[in-house]
DNA sequence: AGCTTGACTGTGG
DNA sequence: ACCACAGCCAAGC
């Protein structure tokens, strides 16, 4: 496949449950070192469309990007109900971050 | 065919 | 830890 944003959304499909990855690992892995904000803004217009499990997609800091403070807490439940602790408002990125490496695509 | 916008990120004060 | 700036690039107008 080709285009930026299928592959985006093949990655966020890959993403196992308990894990998550950032914007900037994702577009990466799609592609595209530098297109972290394309990423984000697939997920703000796809994800209704495209059935992904857009809650395990968070910033580089282990933060919770969203604005809307509802859709934001939502996101958080739905990732301790995963197995995710958040430290604070913070995920360990340490300890949840998935990485699958360039072998695996 | 431009211009604007953003669920980003790294750097620097 | 917090704020400001500057690259980044596809989608929407």
């Amino acid at each position: 496949m080709e285009a930026f944003t299928q592959k985006v959304v093949f990655v966020i499909q890959h993403i196992p449950s308990g894990k998550v990855m950032t914007y900037g690992q994702i577009a990466a892995h799609a592609g595209s070192p530098r297109g972290a904000r394309q990423v984000a803004r697939l997920l703000h217009s796809m994800s209704s469309k495209y059935n992904l499990p857009w809650h395990r997609v968070i910033n580089a800091e282990g933060r919770i990007s969203i604005q809307d403070e509802v859709r934001r807490e939502a996101q958080e439940q739905l990732l301790r109900d995963e197995g995710i602790e958040f430290s604070g408002a913070k995920v360990d990125l340490a300890k949840f971050r998935y990485d699958p490496g360039q072998d695996s695509f």
